[in-house]
RNA sequence: GUGGAUAUAGCUUAGUUGGUUAAAGCGCCAGUUUGUGGCACUGGAGAUCGUCGGUUCGAAUCCGAUUAUCCACCCCA
């Protein structure tokens, strides 16, 4: 296969077998958000570079190094989305979304693009599912919406993730503990990794998450945020985790969850799955009360979470998920020669405007083959046309499982006919299930 | 950016110490005498053996480079 046709590193297609199975993923997705009050909302697939770099953070990896980022015909610096909160925000201040009324609560399926190394669950072209809600800075907008994801991967079926939520606090309390923790870690800063050594300047914390065996041993004994939360976040965390209690989530306190993007304060959250490689975390998300008013809005409390796509897929394969399967074809309509073709045509027509799926031949094939084509695709039943049915307007519908047939009329009553057909079929195979 | 493994038809794989025309199963298409699917049988299409270069009389096979995939570091959803 020449290399021009083949798909770009870390980019998949998504073909039928699995399209259908993304669709009934998604509608669960949009359906579970509508009913919690969240509406969709679509941005750009590129922004301006500058409103990653001044939301996600400049000193992130994910805007440092991950951007797809290019120059325009106007030579504007341009970059494919990272992620969705940038935009989100974006949208809400341009379009003024706060002043029709708090809070604002927004759902979105989008792709997101990240030039990274691929491996198991991570791609260059990936797909995430988020929601965002602004104007209220109240725990319980926490729990409604970490109970909004923990509903869709309960009406998915996904079985055994595990809900890990800590408290990074606000910028007033963080900095104290930044201070503590670097002291702490100065005294065995021979022993820190490489990455850590750089990390202890910018961002401390992000050492307690670090897997190098001798930083974990180090961190063991470290000060922890939850230690040093100032009264009004550590009032906050408490009561976020009471609602959990009360709706009957479980979940675990994570000391060790520190998020990577800049934006995050107070509550962050991630659903961990055992069933995923290295890439373990399905869902991601938490407070960034400061963001808006950092992008130049008025401060408005906000908070969101995204899951991934492809890796949620990835958890239902391994845990053996099924969904179910689309429509199957009522009706194939095999045609002997021109004539019937188009008779075939005009009925096949008939029923998908009464939105009932049917298909006819459109290879001009024999009939042999057309009635494999209707065993293959799982034809409910089967109707063969040629000059003797047309002559008398009438055929035999054949019900393909049991292989019956039974006469019906070409003429006007042919889609009655059909449907009393369908009836009979559907209470006769309901019957032979019990 | 770093490390390890892999690369033969659409898919899963075989291919001997380098030796003629690269093999099989599944899938696809068609046929097995009149206008009816699943089963069986027969046939067909489909691979410049990831790509480029080297060694050799001769390379799918040996060597080098490159690309892609998978796994892991890192990062994150």
């Amino acid at each position: 296969m020449a290399a021009w046709i083949q798909a770009p590193k870390g980019t998949k297609d998504i073909l039928p077998k699995d399209s259908e199975n993304w669709r009934l993923i998604e509608d669960i997705m949009r359906d579970e958000a509508a009913i919690h009050g969240f509406q969709e909302i679509r941005t750009p697939v590129f922004e301006r570079t500058e409103l990653f770099e001044r939301s996600v953070g400049d000193t992130t990896d994910v805007v440092q190094k991950e951007m797809y980022t290019f120059l325009d015909k106007g030579n504007r610096s341009i970059s494919l989305r990272p992620e969705g909160t940038a935009g989100a925000v974006r949208a809400l201040l341009e379009n003024a979304l706060l002043n029709e009324g708090i809070p604002q609560k927004l759902y979105y399926l989008i792709s997101c693009y990240r030039y990274e190394n691929t491996q198991e669950g991570r791609q260059r072209e990936f797909h995430q599912f988020g929601c965002e809600a602004f104007g209220t800075e109240k725990p319980i907008a926490d729990a409604e919406i970490i109970a909004l994801a923990h509903g869709i991967f309960e009406r998915l079926g996904i079985r055994g993730l595990s809900l890990e939520i800590n408290s990074i606090g606000c910028p007033q309390c963080r900095s104290k503990y930044h201070e503590t923790l670097r002291t702490f870690l100065e005294e065995s800063k021979e022993a820190l990794c490489h990455t850590c050594l750089e990390r202890l300047d910018k961002n401390p914390m992000r050492i307690l998450d670090c897997k190098t065996p001798s930083c974990g041993e180090i961190t063991k004994d470290a000060p922890i945020m939850k230690d040093y939360l100032c009264n009004d976040c550590a009032e906050h965390f408490f009561a976020v985790q009471s609602y959990l209690d009360a709706a009957d989530i479980p979940y675990k306190v994570n000391t060790r969850i520190v998020r990577g993007l800049d934006y995050y304060t107070r509550t962050v959250f991630e659903f961990i799955s055992g069933d995923l490689g290295a890439q373990s975390t399905v869902c991601g998300g938490g407070r960034y009360d400061g963001l808006v008013k950092q992008m130049g809005g008025a401060q408005t409390p906000a908070l969101g979470f995204a899951m991934g796509m492809e890796r949620l897929l990835l958890v239902m394969k391994a845990q053996q998920i099924q969904l179910p399967q689309p429509a199957v074809c009522r009706l194939y309509i095999a045609s002997l020669g021109k004539a019937a073709q188009m008779k075939g045509f005009a009925l096949s027509n008939m029923l998908h405007h009464a939105a009932i799926k049917a298909e006819c031949d459109i290879c001009d094939r024999s009939l042999k083959a057309q009635m494999k084509y209707a065993d293959k695709i799982g034809a409910m039943f089967t109707l063969v046309l040629g000059d003797n049915e047309l002559q008398q307007n009438k055929a035999e519908l054949k019900y393909m499982r049991t292989g019956e047939t039974m006469p019906i009329t070409l003429g006007n009553d042919f889609l009655t006919e059909f449907l009393a057909a369908i009836t009979q079929a559907e209470s006769l195979a309901l019957g032979s299930q019990s």
